[in-house]
DNA sequence: CATTTTTATATGAAAATGAATACAACTACT
DNA sequence: AGTAGTTGTATTCATTTTCATATAAAAATG
């Protein structure tokens, strides 16, 4: 019995970041073919489930740095996709809305998420789709604190 | 019986985005605090598990786009810490070997990941353990062609 | 073979990113 | 309340990344 697999090929990290990029890149370059960028669409998911997220909350969602959000939310507002509003409890916060142009976007976007996934977990059952997907979950959740 | 997730906890590619990214963050933070780069611990750990890859076959496992790798490799190479071959077989292709500098630091890196994926998964039994990686790694394949 | 197409790498200009920092508002403590 | 530490966001500037393209070599085609 040799040791059956590489490094990267049993290295956690590894495994995660080449199935995150090889699941996210078909869908990417669809969205890209569209005019818009992946920032946008992570902005806009995120803001989906929750709208009003402050500066900060939005950005342990999307995953950047702060000065790159703090920028593009700038931006996203000058294309009049979302709104930042001043919060009253908290005058340092900015809360982020989503405006009825990027919620029209959003839900264009969603649908095509939507469609991409079947088509990428095309050949997995509905229990092998759960369990990935709860292990993953439950990885997220472990790591978190 | 109401929908349990929002869209992006039960979005395959939001879950694995940010698995992925909590996973490696911790470790990123130490190798920076070691003066190296993030990018220099994906090409050189890609290297380890095999030498003398071509740029095209090493940008493969790294995930980078093509002239990102390309200028990495060269500053690489000014530090010492890898060595770029003209190839015999095809004149255009350049391969890329690890020099002793190199081996020296992957193997201290090594190391590392080793003992920091050991932590993260430290409240995983062995089976569990297998199965997510098992699964991660059929997923690899199944988007790979 | 000559020609077209594809593949491997490099490069330069433009855009995106991030580390460091600034600043203002909030919180906790005494 | 006053002070010290913390948090939320913006900004600057150096670095990194990327798009577009160039170039040279290989492969495919007729």
């Amino acid at each position: 019995m040799t040791k059956p697999f590489s490094f990267i090929d049993d290295y956690l990290a590894y495994l995660l970041a080449r199935s995150s990029h090889l699941v996210s890149e078909q869908f990417h370059h669809q969205i890209q073919a569209q005019g818009w960028s992946t920032n946008y669409w992570r902005i806009l998911a995120s803001l989906s489930d929750e709208d009003g997220l402050t500066l900060t909350q939005l950005n342990q969602r999307v995953l950047f740095k702060q000065p790159t959000l703090s920028k593009l939310v700038v931006k996203m507002e000058a294309e009049k996709l979302l709104i930042r509003h001043k919060d009253d409890a908290d005058k340092r916060a900015i809360k982020i809305t989503i405006s009825s142009k990027g919620r029209t976007l959003i839900g264009d976007l969603l649908a095509q998420a939507k469609a991409h996934e079947k088509k990428v977990l095309a050949d997995y059952s509905e229990e092998q789709q759960q369990l990935l997907k709860s292990m993953l979950r439950r990885l997220v959740v472990h790591l978190q604190d």
